[in-house]
DNA sequence: TATTGTTATACTCTATAACTATA
DNA sequence: TATAGTTATAGAGTATAACAATA
């Protein structure tokens, strides 16, 4: 750095404001990644939001949709939206609570248990395709990585957009 | 795999969807990453692909706005826009080219030179915050990982979003 | 009064396509 | 005809705030 700035006469290099930062790499490949996963989706009639509603449907007993709202980080506005369009499409059913009928209980409809696995099978493979460009001991140490990163920033909520 | 799926008698652990993917994580980190920017941007009136049009226009000798689709990955019809805002806010410049007068040649204001260290020191300050949890030599691996799936895919276009 | 969910509204961002003016 | 840039229009996605029903 010291004798860079020395050798150029104390001015940068112009063009490495951007690919120094290590936010930028970060975002460009999860971009790209995340990018070609919805347009994966996409062919199936599936947004990024609708997918992990679902698989937070599938895997938590009582969603209701507060408590999707905070796992995923959006409004309850926006869920109802998301969950409109999912109802529309009999991806899933809403049912009022008999304990407090101001709650609604979300669950999955058989069409959606048969359509899960398939959109499974989308972020699947667009790991592999993406990720298989690492070695397999490369590819734990970028998620460790991450990971820890995730952890350190108590980052939590799903990742939507 | 095999062995998992013989010891759980052929049924997959049915919370473990979402997290296993390492574009999962990718995406989780990167969006606390670029939401962090993107609001600390915000504060000072400046939007991502703006920030990312001053850069590029900061270290290319011409720039125009075909160039700047084409780098972003943005239609001209959104560039159109996005330098409608930076002209507005008297950062850029739009001179029509004496060599051909259909291309507008786009180059930024003194106030712009001014305002962008600190924009850059957004950037870097948010880099800091972030990736400091991790060790400088991990911070490099990580990088360098990026890097490499960058390259194996031809990621090239600056991501905006 | 507080909470759940929905709806009304508005805003940002971007794409598509039509348009103007040059070449 | 082809190209550079702009503009008109539309759509997706999400937030804010007002609302109805229930607790």
């Amino acid at each position: 750095m010291e004798s860079l700035s020395k050798r150029t006469g104390g001015a940068r290099p112009p063009d490495a404001t951007l690919e120094v930062h290590l936010g930028y790499w970060l975002r460009l490949v999860s971009n790209e990644v995340s990018g070609a996963f919805a347009r994966a989706l996409h062919a199936r009639q599936v947004s990024v939001a609708e997918w992990v509603a679902l698989n937070q449907m599938s895997s938590s007993e009582a969603a209701t949709p507060a408590k999707l709202a905070a796992a995923m980080g959006m409004t309850r506005g926006a869920i109802s939206k998301v969950l409109d369009k999912l109802e529309r499409k009999r991806l899933i059913a809403r049912t009022t609570s008999p304990r407090d009928s101001r709650v609604q209980l979300l669950s999955l409809t058989a069409h959606a248990r048969r359509t899960l696995p398939g959109l499974t099978e989308i972020a699947d493979s667009n790991d592999r395709h993406f990720f298989s460009a690492l070695a397999p001991g490369e590819q734990a140490s970028l998620q460790r990585l991450l990971r820890r990163l995730a952890e350190a920033h108590g980052m939590t909520r799903i990742p939507v957009d």
